[in-house]
DNA sequence: CAGTATCCGACGTGATACTG
DNA sequence: CAGTATCACGTCGGATACTG
């Protein structure tokens, strides 16, 4: 029995990505490089509650997790630019669902927050 | 974590629902519940690296969110069951498209590994 | 331009013990 | 059985200042 237990989460596929998503910023960053390639500096333009510090270490951990590519051009001023690769291509259905879910969300809430205004 | 409130403006989609996959078990739990209602115990026994506070705690937030239903059952000994409502239902699309992600990354890993110990 | 370096507080997470 | 209550600890994320 107490073996049986121990199986647990290797039952739950999904288990092994939560470290990416878990991310506060990745699935926005993800977003964003997928309209397509963005410099460091445009990126951190469309996230400007990101500091430069954070936005760094959110990217190099996609890109220790090989969903994005980072090139670096060795020009003055420096220069680099940011992609998704293939495997953080094929992570852009997820996206797409969670954005379809994302609208059935926040209809949800609104109708929530409807039911109780027009209580009467 | 700052609010969220401040992530919707910045024209992603996704931002909005961020606070709902970020929860380290959320995803799991979600997972489990897709084949079945289950009482606490059930679940508790299924992830047994989480803390009966913290399932607790992921467990409300979910409830609040609306994606879980908590159904108290008043009995000596006491039971709950905890079933997915049609908002989480409608989730489960989101998590389908995770698992096919999940097995692509992970055969990625695999192929990374093994080109590392091809190297001669 | 594209980062680093450093500090700090808030939060997430786990361990343990207790309860209606 | 299904939780609560505490405590402890590590990490995440933000603010600010600095650099090749």
């Amino acid at each position: 029995m107490k073996n049986y237990e121990d199986i647990r989460i290797e039952n739950c596929p999904v288990a092994s990505v939560q470290k990416i998503v878990h991310g506060k910023w990745t699935m926005v960053i993800i977003y964003f490089l997928s309209r397509g390639t963005l410099r460091f500096g445009e990126l951190s333009r469309k996230m400007p509650k990101v500091t430069q510090a954070n936005l760094t270490k959110e990217l190099r951990m996609l890109e220790k997790y090989g969903l994005i590519h980072r090139e670096v051009y060795r020009e003055v001023p420096p220069k680099v630019e940011y992609s998704l690769t293939n495997l953080g291509l094929d992570f852009l259905p997820v996206l797409e669902e969670l954005e379809k879910w994302a609208l059935i969300y926040d209809k949800n809430q609104d109708d929530f927050v409807k039911s109780k205004l027009n209580k009467h």
